[in-house]
DNA sequence: CGCCATCTTGACACGTATCAACAGGCGTGG
DNA sequence: CCACGCCTGTTGATACGTGTCAAGATGGCG
């Protein structure tokens, strides 16, 4: 019975959109096995908080769009960290952590009970390696974030963010070819005005403004306030990086 | 003869102010000593750019303060990260890094070649975790100083920053004594205006007027630009943090 | 059908940037 | 030794971008 019960496990996992993508490309089968004696799956809807600062959630993310703030005593708020499948959540190695895990979206996450994760990394090096990797490129996100936030114009931050997502979110049919061939794109935004004013450090009307710029000097075209187009996508990388 | 040499390194290393503070913490005095055997001491004077975009160095920062800046192609700039002893500077798993490393004081650094770095954390897994904890700290700070860039006032920034080079930069006079009592903090700034600004996503002329306005309502007094007296920490708290 | 959330648009205010002039400190060179 | 220029920082006048407040528009859903 446990045998087949495990058999099953291995099975899921084994059909996971993630099991070459996530942290879970740094295990072996037998690893993968362990491992998910303390994964479990869970669904959460849009604009549930997932963790706060009394505690942590790890997790794999398999659906949805997570976004991490921190707030001002105030009440002013910044999204200081954006999560799309197949990334990591979570602050291991401390209790707390600094910042907020909400749903941007409906979200599908596999979970793991801290204690029990942070003991797998001292079992397999080389997840931990991985993780270390994954919170590098994190880091170069959030400093590439801080000159967005510290010195690009209103105009600047909408295009930078609209070609990021483009890139995370996307569905694309993003074709990349070079030379005198235009790339285009097309895809939906998972966030709000106000979440992407709070991730650009800027007000939810002048988000608006300006994404009525960009479509009025034909750069995006709206489909219906989420379903964005680009036309031609070096168009956009002009106006984010001039 | 060479042993005696492996001797005299091993002594550098142990009177070394580091020894127990940097990742060399994380190292028995058997595995120091390896290490030392590819370490080499280098002296940077100020403005100086240690590193750009083709290269990366690897160091521990003995002295001074190092900045990491990004720019914009037309010559805005951000700072993105500020390092002080005992500090770990450099992007390692990368053949490059995505910013700037200049030195904003004199600097004294404890360099390593990068092939042999890697190949010791590989051979040493404690000092890989050592600076996944160290790069996770990284992130944390770059979020707090996302939230700053995003929604923080002029005034607020510099109350922050200065809060923040108080408790780094400080040989400082700082009692940190509770409840009634009042903690007093004095200490010289490492950084110019220009630098102050680029980090705070302000122009240098803004950081200024903030500087005298803290000055005039007696949040801070300054002796010569440099310096800074804090009497009352908790006032600027109060005004970094509303 | 009407309510509610989301988004857009407008008028105006305010904070910060920009441009410019000036002050002080410091090293250099006559 | 003093004069000069340069670098850093301060202060002022003004411009401009974005925030704020308010009114509508749109679309989904009970």
């Amino acid at each position: 019975m446990v045998a087949h019960l495990h058999n099953t496990i291995a099975t899921r996992c084994s059909r996971c959109v993630l099991r070459h993508k996530a942290i879970c490309a740094a295990l072996s089968e037998t690893e993968l096995n362990d491992f998910n004696k303390i994964a479990r799956q869970r669904t959460i809807t849009a604009g549930q908080v997932i963790y706060g600062d009394d505690d942590v959630m790890l997790a794999n993310i398999l659906m949805g769009v997570i976004k991490l703030t921190k707030t001002l005593s105030d009440g002013r708020q910044q999204i200081v960290g954006l999560q799309f499948p197949p990334d990591f959540l979570g602050r291991i190695y401390t209790k707390t952590a600094p910042y907020f895990a909400e749903a941007a979206t409906d979200v599908e996450l596999c979970t793991f009970p801290k204690a029990g994760f942070e003991a797998m990394l001292r079992r397999y090096p080389g997840l931990e390696h991985r993780l270390f990797e994954n919170t590098l490129d994190e880091l170069d996100s959030a400093r590439e974030w801080m000159l967005l936030l510290g010195r690009k114009t209103a105009q600047e931050k909408v295009a930078t963010l609209l070609l990021m997502i483009a890139s995370r979110a996307s569905n694309v049919g993003c074709s990349h070819i070079h030379s005198p061939e235009i790339s285009s794109a097309r895809f939906s935004l998972p966030l709000t005005r106000a979440d992407l004013a709070d991730y650009l450090g800027l007000t939810l009307e002048t988000v608006s403004r300006q994404m009525t710029k960009l479509k009025s000097i034909g750069v995006i075209e709206l489909v219906d306030n989420r379903e964005i187009i680009v036309p031609d996508i070096s168009m956009l990388e002009k106006i984010a990086d001039p």
